[in-house]
DNA sequence: GCACTATCCTAGTATCCCTAGGCAAGTGAA
DNA sequence: TTCACTTGCCTAGGGATACTAGGATAGTGC
């Protein structure tokens, strides 16, 4: 009987492709299998479980995402790299909503520690040098624009932004705006209301 | 035999409660039918399926987060307002994690027209009435808001901000003062930098 | 007391995750 | 080339899940 030539790798590649088409938390392992023509049995011997595949594609999708995004960041600085930044994050979990939810998936510290995340924070804190915040406050400004890229998209391929109006892509270029305008002229606690 | 005295509301309340000890999305109509002492087919005279009772969860838990944060507002105005607002939204989303993530659930059209999600678009624009932001602005900036509030709970609560000396509740603080500070001057297109 | 409905049951189907154990294709060494 | 070994796939089966069909019974209203 001729082998189905199965990997890990292939596997974490169409599992991730599967994600997209069906949401990643939809993804079985019986879907996958058949899709290599395979019993789902087989996979165990590339997988130890079903968490295990889950991680596998939570790490794929951080290392695509952090290379989408160094891509886009190449060559620009200040607000034109904030807005790359930014739009290839949103492109990202438009385009592929599977991985993008695979990149959200609760890793535990270690793998999370050798993973594309931290590429990712690095080149946000490079991304940040144009706009010249001293510490604490950088840490501050990558966690609010982390939060705010990530709570717009999932906000937005939820349907949230749905029942108003203004298009989702006019208060994504706003909002772009404003966190621009709010790195430029960041306040400090010496600087009251 | 006694009756067990299931309601659709108790299976609501039941699986909400349930949600936060396992999470939302491991919450089973098996493990609901063992808590009520019942066999899970019988569930099945409640609700049509899993997915009518995740939606009920969903209801559930947008309803009260609506409740939470017009309670937190009251009486309120200005970054006071801001302030309390966001921390509703957190503390619930900390203590409630698997309501919170119900509250996130994928919900049709028609369900979102009809829940407290509404109620909860209205407080934010009631809220923003203090930094009197003309539309289609004050769109954009109930959008950012929730964006950032709830990017930042759920990356808090997989995990993502563990990775680094300052503690979650530093980078809140000052995400809620540089968040004022945006609201209070906000930049319009005619304000290039 | 009787009909009716609502609540619960048993039984059964289909799918999923996963383990144990077997066979055979490919690999490396004698 | 042949033989041992590893590896990729298999069948079989256990346990859990979602859900349907149909039956028994408790409570409700006449």
């Amino acid at each position: 009987m001729a082998r189905a030539g199965v990997t890990v790798e292939r596997l974490a590649v169409a599992a991730a492709e599967l994600a997209d088409e069906v949401g990643f938390e939809k993804v079985t392992v019986a879907m996958l299998a058949r899709r290599f023509g395979v019993r789902d049995a087989s996979l165990y011997s590339h997988v130890r479980n079903a968490h295990d595949l889950r991680v596998r594609v939570a790490l794929l999708a951080l290392a695509e995402l952090a290379d989408h995004v160094a891509t886009a960041l190449a060559g620009r600085a200040g607000k034109d790299a904030l807005v790359a930044f930014a739009n290839a994050h949103r492109d990202y979990a438009l385009r592929h909503p599977g991985r993008y939810a695979a990149a959200q998936f609760d890793l535990d510290d270690d793998t999370i520690a050798t993973s594309a995340a931290i590429r990712h924070s690095e080149m946000t804190r490079a991304l940040l040098r144009g706009y010249h915040l001293p510490e604490p406050a950088q840490t501050d400004a990558i966690r609010l624009l982390h939060s705010t890229f990530h709570g717009y998209v999932t906000l937005e391929s939820t349907g949230r932004f749905r029942h108003t109006a203004r298009t989702p892509d006019a208060s994504w270029s706003a909002t772009l705006d404003a966190l621009d305008a709010l790195l430029t002229h960041w306040p400090h606690a010496n600087q009251p209301t």
